[in-house]
RNA sequence: CGGGGCGUGGCGCAGUUUGGUAGCGCGGGUGCUUUGGGAGCACUAGGUCGCAGGUUCGAAUCCUGUCGCCCCGACCA
């Protein structure tokens, strides 16, 4: 290809709307120009490069003995409902687009294809002589992102591929989730970037395994926690440890104390002498669940340590049955609209009464409560007496008992890890790009796909999910492969793998040269481009320095001397070499 | 949705406080010079100042409404 009908238009200015790097040097670079937030137009040297990926994901997912299909992206809502995702997807903060066509059908353009997949499965698989069955397709999902961001990072239309599974048992899905595993991890590995399996919330489904893929990067939206040894990492919503030690407090009896505006804990600490893993930290909470309650929560922690809704909102699940729409804090505005008198926010106990919810416009009036386990396990410590400006020293036994004890809190950097406890917690941020998970049978249940087994039983699926953000890990290799002139683009997912630099284009000997360079290259089965563009050497330069082509072969002054210099965009190492050896070269390292 | 910010030639911005009829840099076009790290000079094209109302002799600037975009939080490949 040629450079002067490339259609390149790169930038000099960094664009406005870019935040983060990879973003910038996207655009910058001629790859990527936005249409409507959220949206994205993947321009020809884009295509390229997601074509690359794409190909790589096809021969790892082939390999696996999944089959390739595409399937539509609209969907009926009537499937939909049957999975009973319908109205979680769609209502309030709901992330399906969705329409009704003119004979006033609702359709809905797929975020996930679940409901389409088991429902072919049901249709199509119905004995276990035909299982297990794996597919997948790489095709453009639809979500109306709650806020899109920091260009195919996050966007509203992107391409994946998504895979799932069918199998006649638990074994054999387990042992298909591990063949994806291992077919992930050649994926990332092949297209040049570092990334690393942790483990992942596996939602309100409870149980199943999942494990998603980052990409480590520090603008990454997710914080991993793993260890030193690295035998452990794990999503900030998911991982464990064991929590720092706590301390018994040494006060004798149990007492009220007068505690003026020490309403936080720093205060309290402060001013009472103690620490904050002696404190009881009392948090209230609204859950709004999937049948229209609004739950009020009540949960204990200690003092040093944060609560993880994701944990929490699990819990909640398995304690009421529903899944959870949101949660969030309570504060003195709702206490207001629900019609309830004042909290004693700051001072709030483990044992608040539920008198104060009576009356309460909308919400259930009982709290539900929970404890998580680091506060359960101190023997004596402060919490706050239900009354402005007092707390008080108690033990469990004194509140009237423990509730729910559970795991709820955050694991942070600096706690012991499980495996071993002489290893650390380390926080670093990454990116997804990839999510494996066992769904189990929740989708084959409710969709009625069934199949005959061999005890001639109609039973449902089991099945399984695999994701991969194409899009998405082309702008995440961007963001791990970049230096202060462009990007550099690791070569097996690069747009072009060798560059062609004629200096200039006046000078007949090295036109020549260069042209001739190209079609060799091209003969010997090399992606290459060739900088034809009446231009300066230095605009050149910079254009192919940005874009970030692994190999440039500039032929320039030294042409006459029947030599080009062949630089290595990732490390700047450049050598004048003869054509012959300079191609030679680059054959070997690609 | 809550909080913050921004809409002015293709891109990046100034001008808005204090109303007087639009400017800078980059980019585009033409010509000459230059030619290995985003060249120089000259000429040139390109804007209903997001949109709609209003105030005023006069609005990019003031007022009202509306649309769009970006950043922080809840969501996820």
């Amino acid at each position: 290809m040629r450079v002067s009908r490339l259609m390149l238009v790169t930038l000099r200015d960094v664009p406005a709307e870019a935040e983060i790097i990879s973003h910038q040097l996207l655009i910058r670079g001629g790859y990527i120009r936005r249409v409507t937030s959220g949206i994205y137009a993947y321009l020809p040297l884009m295509w390229r490069v997601l074509s690359k990926i794409t190909a790589i994901v096809q021969k790892e997912m082939d390999a696996t003995g999944s089959l390739q299909t595409l399937l539509p992206q609209l969907h009926p809502s009537e499937l939909w409902h049957r999975s009973g995702r319908w109205h979680g997807y769609t209502a309030g903060e709901g992330i399906m687009f969705h329409l009704v066509d003119r004979q006033g059908r609702e359709l809905g353009l797929g975020p996930t294809h679940e409901e389409v997949i088991t429902n072919l499965a049901g249709e199509l698989l119905n004995s276990y002589r035909q299982l297990p069955i794996s597919l997948y397709q790489i095709q453009t999902k639809f979500r109306d992102e709650i806020r899109p961001r920091f260009g195919l990072m996050r966007s509203r239309e992107f391409i994946m591929k998504d895979a799932y599974s069918f199998h006649s048992n638990e074994q054999d899905l387990q042992s298909t989730y591990n063949d994806m595993n291992r077919a992930y991890k050649n994926i990332f590995k092949r297209c040049g970037v570092e990334a690393i399996a942790v483990d992942a919330d596996s939602g309100a489904i409870g149980g199943a395994a999942s494990q998603e893929f980052m990409v480590t990067a520090n603008s990454g939206e997710d914080l991993i926690l793993k260890s030193t040894d690295g035998k452990y990492a794990a999503n900030l919503e998911k991982a464990v440890s064991i929590p720092s030690k706590s301390k018994d407090l040494d006060y004798e009896d149990f007492k009220l104390l007068d505690t003026p505006n020490q309403s936080t804990i720093n205060l309290l600490c402060k001013e009472q002498g103690i620490k904050d893993y002696q404190v009881i930290k009392v948090i209230l909470l609204i859950a709004q669940l999937e049948n229209a309650q609004k739950q009020p929560l009540l949960v204990s922690i200690r003092g040093d340590q944060e609560l993880n809704e994701v944990k929490l909102s699990n819990a909640l699940f398995t304690e009421t049955g529903q899944s959870v729409i949101s949660i969030s804090t309570i504060k003195k505005e709702d206490i207001i609209s629900e019609g309830l008198k004042p909290f004693p926010f700051g001072y709030i106990g483990p044992d608040l009464s539920n008198e104060l919810l009576k009356g309460a416009n909308s919400w259930n009036q009982t709290f539900l409560r929970f404890t998580d386990k680091t506060a359960a396990s101190l023997n004596k410590f402060i919490c706050g007496s239900n009354q402005l400006n007092q707390h008080r020293i108690s033990d469990w036994k004194a509140l009237g008992g423990l509730p729910k004890t559970l795991e709820i809190r955050n694991a942070k950097e600096g706690d012991s890890c499980l495996h071993d406890p002489n290893q650390k917690l380390i926080a670093t941020r990454g990116i997804e790009v990839g999510h494996i998970f066992q769904l189990g049978r929740k989708y084959s249940q409710s969709l009625k796909a069934f199949f005959t087994n061999e005890k001639g039983i109609q039973i449902p699926f089991w099945m399984g999910c695999y994701g991969i953000g194409i899009s998405r890990l082309a702008q995440a290799a961007v963001e791990q492969h970049h230096d202060e002139l462009g990007i550099c683009w690791p070569i097996q997912i690069a747009p072009f793998e060798a560059i062609v630099v004629i200096a200039n284009m006046k000078d007949t000997l090295q036109k020549e040269l260069g042209e001739k360079i190209y079609s060799l290259l091209k003969e010997k089965g090399v992606d290459a481009l060739i900088d034809d563009r009446e231009e300066r050497a230095g605009v050149k330069f910079k254009d192919a320095d940005l874009i970030g082509i692994p190999w440039r072969l500039v032929v320039g002054r030294d042409a006459e001397k029947g030599q080009v210099e062949l630089v290595r965009r990732s490390t700047k190492e450049k050598n004048l070499l003869t054509p012959e050896t300079a191609i030679n070269k680059i054959l070997e390292e690609i």
